[in-house]
DNA sequence: TATTAATTCTACCTTTCAGTAGTAATTAGT
DNA sequence: ACTAATTACTACTGAAAGGTAGAATTAATA
């Protein structure tokens, strides 16, 4: 019950370059900075490209920028890209596709804390957590 | 951010055990009934038996009984033994160990849903969920 | 144009999770 | 004692996640 280390490696590189949207970041920087392997970081930064949540500048003085404002990227954008959310129809009991009308045994006492999580990575924002906390 | 295959088969068996407690069940009947792997699921009833949730009855006519009350046994109890609960050190992006003096950036974000889910595994037990929902 | 510093692509290796196979140990019934 | 039914043990295989290596591509600058 935890994230993915490809998750979290994606969520602390997209909040540093948020606290620091100024200046344009590369992958060896962000690597020593975040202490994350150079060649996984860079693999992961190609994904999070993709869908066009980072602008990728290739060559020499290349490197990464955020695509959108850090208030537009909420951690749920983030996290769907490693299909690493908290989808609707998941059951937690992983018994096939999650429908209202026949339940699993947990959903009682589950639909509050899952409906709390999803609500968290929704509204979180880049800006809401860039530059907290004391660790990186 | 889900739980594993291993910690969902293990919250199903012992709920459905518990539902039937009068009834001692073996291996065959359980992986028939629940459909997890026959094989998977001794090996998963052998680590239960280990830390004391389950009795098991071995030879002819053996099978496996619950071996507290299933009001004394708490989901939480369950996924620690496979390693699969949020523990209170655990930092959600996975920066060393938690620690209250040094946060990182989702820390404030995270408590109140962590805290959550956490009480629902502690609270929880197999009494409540026990005949609960119509999947098994 | 050549050099250099950067990202991207393809392919691979390693570790962990999920699942399987075979056999030994245990016990009830005949 | 023998057999059949059952769990426990050991070891393996397959798939996915985590991580690495090297070459190809891109673009700024000298
Ligand atoms: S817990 Fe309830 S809602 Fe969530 S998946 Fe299982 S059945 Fe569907
Ligand atoms: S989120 Fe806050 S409390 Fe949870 S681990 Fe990270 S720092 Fe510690």
């Amino acid at each position: 019950m935890q994230l993915s280390n490809t998750s979290q490696y994606a969520i602390r590189t997209l909040t540093y370059m948020a606290t620091h949207k100024e200046v344009q970041m590369n992958a060896t920087q962000l690597s020593r900075v975040l202490d994350i392997p150079y060649k996984f970081l860079t693999k992961i930064m190609t994904d999070l490209v993709k869908v066009d949540l980072v602008e990728s500048i290739r060559g020499r003085e290349g490197g990464y920028l955020l695509k959108k404002q850090s208030r537009e990227i909420a951690l749920r954008d983030i996290l769907t890209v490693f299909h690493d959310g908290i989808e609707q129809e998941q059951c937690i009991l992983g018994i096939g596709v999650c429908s209202s009308l026949c339940k699993c045994a947990l959903h009682d006492q589950w639909v509050a804390p899952k409906q709390q999580i999803q609500q968290m990575f929704e509204q979180t924002t880049l800006a809401d957590i860039a530059g907290q906390g004391c660790k990186i």
